[in-house]
DNA sequence: CCCTTGTGGTACTGATCGGTAACATTACAT
DNA sequence: ATGTAATGTTACCGATCAGTACCACAAGGG
């Protein structure tokens, strides 16, 4: 849903190995795809080994998931931000969160959600990525839809489900045809979406 | 946007070899992903080898190309049908391509559109498939617009845009969430958006 | 008959993949 | 200073990758 910037720190020894490999392989995985980066550049990025990477990580799968479980973080965190910006308003939370993705689209990295990515990318079910996946996923829906009940819209469950099929397909088709007016068009039809779950009005 | 069943008449030698290899991998690429699939395993699927498939295809990537432009092609002859079955109702052929997308999202081996899991494989700008991926896209918003123009409906171009979207996103959710009630949820919301632009009433 | 064309089969190249063994080196705490 | 843990370095493993060389075979047309 959310793609966290992954700010290259990379080769900076005051950082602990661990947290630079997974910020290269953040980096690298989000830009190029999960397949097509091997272990080996992952841990070039970070200024290390290979040996040291296998030394934090069981597996590259399990460095996949690691990723997605921080790019899962980062949104949460995302989410921490807007409500200490709006407490007490659910509402305004939903529209900063609807804000925050339609700024994202026109970012020229922008690269879709890196789970949703990951989901295409790795389609075998036992792959311990597909968890953090499916959680991911199920706990944002759950959010969308306590926010929108917590504001008072009707159908909070339909709108959730609305309002992530809008954002992923929009993320998506960002990386298809390109972000012209997507964003504007996202913003739009996120408020209408909001707007024809509101009752008397 | 939309993904062939790939009927996968695989090997059968009445078939030439160059249609085999083809359907062969549609039926692999679709399943385990682009780079989850080597050339090997595409000759043999198609009851042939790699040397033929070399004498019909430059390199796997020219194959991959190939294999969406028979993608689109399938997507083309899905909107012919829908002509046909309700010539010169635009706004009806609108509604059975509704119906014919949420029809797919239910069934076992959905794996979203082929054109938009390519593009988050292959994010690489010089790669021949990406021209393919970005014409098709393209030219199959231009359609729903003409079509929504044509039924008379308010700002087709927008219409437009949230269809694909909608649409575009059910597909990836599928992928990530499960399939369980969003055939029901993509057809209300369709309804819905094409209501929305439809003047007076 | 021959000759061409398309195909199948096998074996190969060089590169890269994920993952590991063995050893040297650093850092740090006591 | 000594011991210990983490890290760096190099070389390697077997497997697989995309792509090719070479030859055998079958069909079809003249």
């Amino acid at each position: 849903m959310i793609g966290q910037a992954a700010v290259t720190h990379d080769n900076d020894s005051r950082i602990p190995p661990r947290a630079r490999i997974l910020a290269a392989a953040g980096e690298l995985f989000y830009r190029h795809g999960i397949r097509a980066v091997g272990v080996e550049a992952i841990a070039e990025a970070a200024g290390t080994n290979k040996m040291t990477l296998y030394r934090h990580f069981a597996s590259k799968d399990e460095l996949v998931a690691e990723y997605l479980r921080q790019s899962a973080r980062a949104a949460d965190e995302c989410w921490e931000r807007f409500a200490q910006a709006h407490p007490g308003d659910p509402l305004a939370q939903l529209r900063a969160w609807l804000e925050e993705m339609a700024g994202h689209l026109a970012e020229p990295d922008e690269r879709g959600c890196a789970l949703a990515n990951a989901a295409i990318e790795l389609p075998d079910k036992d792959h311990p990525a597909r968890r953090v996946i499916e959680d991911f996923k199920r706990a944002h829906r759950t959010r969308l839809a306590r926010l929108g009940e917590a504001a008072g819209l009707s159908e909070p469950g339909m709108l959730a489900d609305e309002l992530h099929l809008l954002l992923e397909g929009a993320r998506v088709m960002a990386q298809s045809v390109g972000t012209e007016g997507l964003a504007a068009r996202l913003s739009h039809m996120g408020k209408a979406m909001i707007a024809a779950h509101t009752p008397r009005g």
